[in-house]
RNA sequence: GGGAUCAUAGCUCAACUGGAUAGAGCAACUGCCUUCUAAGCAGUAGGUCGGGGGUUCGACUCCCUCUGGUCCCA
């Protein structure tokens, strides 16, 4: 849809700089990329319209006599020989002038172009190197519902990038080290007997997490225990023996558990980073720059950086003991990243609390004299609240990931019983777990990045209305059609494809709701905004549940009826996939 | 004290980045399963787009200001 827009706007235009032309209006331009093309708001007025105010008083004349005289001059210059790329035509409607494709043209390249693998694919970021950093879990505790908004939204955005042409890479840095961890770790010295997991029956990360929310019950009992915790931690930067083996093993289990529930949200990364072999980076830069007079130090010794002129703060880059803080190490690791893959952008998925944070570190970076520093961004995203507010590990209001993906799998496989759908679907526990994902990641990706969102348990456990599984249904629906035209049904066989047919009104609405995909992924890709195709997705899915319920596929009495929607059909489903897969909902064949 | 961010239907969210009558879902009500899966479709009802100014031919969208929520820095 994205170039017949870019070819009307220029056809317009030219017919705009004719019009100035005729009328003697001196020194006249106009690019195509002034005029603003928008979707009408009913079908019945066009395809693409264009509005004539803001080029009214270059013209000097009112807006509705220019869209009249533009359309006028393009019925004039048809019978020029002007043989048409993309062929339409213009009336003026209003102050508005709309383009009506030609509906047989536009149905005939679409189902050529969705024929491909690379349908929905674009080009704004072709040649692009893009890293994306998501997820980033502490090893004290298992996933959340706030990592698997993370997990969901730096998936799908590294979908979404590369089908826009991006070569991506997808890292996590996994924080290892810390007083968090020496807190699970002294717990479980206190009360873990040397237990494994498989003795107490836990999976890992949560048996791990069990000893870190234990760490609260010590510090009751253990007045020192805030002490020793600390001590851990200094005897680990020491390196002290016993230590890291209790550390290795204790993060062993925790990074099994939270690596089988990535498995499981079907996430995945190209390359992990731990933080003990990274926290020390930045350190080096950091003194550079207090060589180079970039940063200061004061009578303390605490390096600091004075962002006052930009509206920030001072702030510490490396303590008075030349320990590092969390800045210097993101410092080191971005130089890192940038040299051994030089990214024309980085991409933060984190969450938003964090703004202040990565606005001084990438200030901090382009004083260094890194001019790569503008290719950062922070994606930032709201918390995930509950009714009852926010999320509180201490009040143990935290919904854990793996128990919200076995609650939803469960409703999910009720659901199917109940509809009478056991025997279909094959195996049941596969397709509910794929239900599951599906209204999960629909759920979370629905709403902008930008936003906090309530999670609400009732809603997000639905499977009706604007839900994945909707979508999922519909691709399901649309699979069985075309399933039952290769099993023999219907006369579609007999027929051949005729994209005239598909020029009513009905069939309009959803070829130009499919025409728009390439578009969306452009759009979703430049945005940074998964809830554009989330949204798309159930557009889509809307279009094709309206539309098949009025339009028989498999059996007309025009055969090359029931052929010419078959390919629609395949469309559909082609669509669906692809948009699908992009926003982290898995397809089904059958539901 | 400074800064960031958000505020749209009873609830959860959209609105093509400044354009035509602000749209979906949930909840409520009305119809539709001998017809390609009713996890569905069609319809009714529900709005001073937080308040007030401003810019513009045109503002949910941009600017100012106030109110309220959340978060960050010291």
């Amino acid at each position: 849809m994205e170039h017949y827009r870019q070819h009307w706007k220029e056809m317009i235009a030219g017919l705009l700089e004719r019009l100035a032309t005729n009328r003697q209006i001196e020194g006249f331009t106009l690019s195509a990329e002034e005029l603003v093309a928008e979707k009408p708001p009913k079908p019945e007025l066009g395809d693409i319209g264009f509005p004539m105010f803001n080029v009214a008083k270059k013209l000097r004349m009112a807006p509705p006599q220019i869209a009249a005289a533009a359309a006028q001059l393009f019925v004039e210059s048809q019978g020029t020989g002007n043989s048409l790329a993309c062929p339409g035509e213009l009336r003026a409607v209003g102050p508005y002038l709309n383009v009506f494709l030609d509906r047989a043209t536009a149905a005939e390249q679409l189902v050529r172009e969705a024929a491909s693998d690379s349908w929905g694919a674009s080009q704004v970021l072709a040649g692009k190197k893009v890293m994306i950093e998501f997820s980033c879990p502490n090893t004290n505790k298992p996933l959340h519902l706030g990592h698997l908004r993370n997990n969901a939204l730096g998936e799908s955005l590294s979908r979404i990038m590369k089908a826009a042409g991006a070569e991506l890479k997808k890292v996590n840095l996994i924080n290892d080290r810390g007083i968090h961890i020496c807190k699970s770790m002294l717990a479980y010295q206190v009360y873990g007997g040397g237990r494994t997991p498989e003795e107490e029956g836990l999976k890992s990360d949560h048996f791990v997490g069990k000893y870190y929310v234990m760490f609260n019950r010590l510090k009751e009992e253990d007045p020192e225990a805030e002490d020793k915790a600390q001590a851990l931690l200094q005897r680990w930067e020491a390196g002290d023996p016993e230590v890291i083996a209790l550390w290795k093993r204790m993060n062993g289990w925790a990074v099994d558990g939270i690596m089988q529930t990535y498995r499981r949200q079907q996430i995945s990364f190209d390359e992990f980073h731990y933080e003990h072999e990274t926290y020390k980076l930045g350190k080096q830069e950091v003194l550079d720059g207090l060589a180079r007079g970039i940063f200061y130090r004061d009578e303390e010794g605490t390096i600091w950086v004075n962002l006052e002129d930009v509206g920030l703060d001072r702030k510490v880059l490396l303590r008075k003991d030349g320990t590092s803080i969390y800045i210097t190490q993101d410092i080191g690791t971005a130089i890192m990243r940038h040299e051994r893959w030089p990214f024309d952008r980085l991409i933060y998925v984190v969450a938003s609390e964090q703004q202040y944070h990565f606005k001084v570190l990438f200030e901090v970076l382009r004083r260094l004299g890194h001019i790569w520093a503008s290719d950062l961004h922070h994606l930032s995203y709201g918390l995930v609240n509950l009714p009852s507010g926010r999320m509180k590990t201490r009040e143990g209001t935290v919904v854990d990931a793996d128990d919200l993906i076995d609650e939803l799998a469960r409703l999910a496989t009720q659901e199917i019983e109940a509809k009478g759908r056991a025997d279909m679907v094959g195996e049941i526990s596969s397709v509910a777990e794929k239900i599951a994902l599906g209204a999960l990641h629909y759920y979370l990706l629905q709403t902008s990045p930008i936003k906090d969102m309530l999670y609400n348990p009732e809603q997000s456990l639905s499977f009706t209305g604007d839900t994945g599984p909707y979508i999922q249904y519909m691709g399901a629906r649309s699979c069985s059609i075309l399933r039952k035209h290769e099993e023999g049904e219907g006369n579609a066989r007999h027929g051949r494809f005729r994209p005239e047919l598909l020029a009513r009104d009905g069939d309009w609405q959803l070829v130009r709701t499919l025409l728009e995909f390439p578009a969306v992924t452009s759009l979703a890709a430049q945005s940074m905004d998964p809830s554009i195709m989330a949204n798309y997705a159930h557009e889509v899915a809307a279009a094709f549940s309206t539309w098949y319920r009025d339009n028989p596929v498999l059996v007309n009495e025009d055969p090359d009826l029931s052929a010419t929607r078959l390919e629609l059909v395949k469309v559909v489903r082609a669509t669906l996939e692809k948009a699908a897969w992009m926003v982290c909902v898995p397809f089904l064949e059958v539901m």
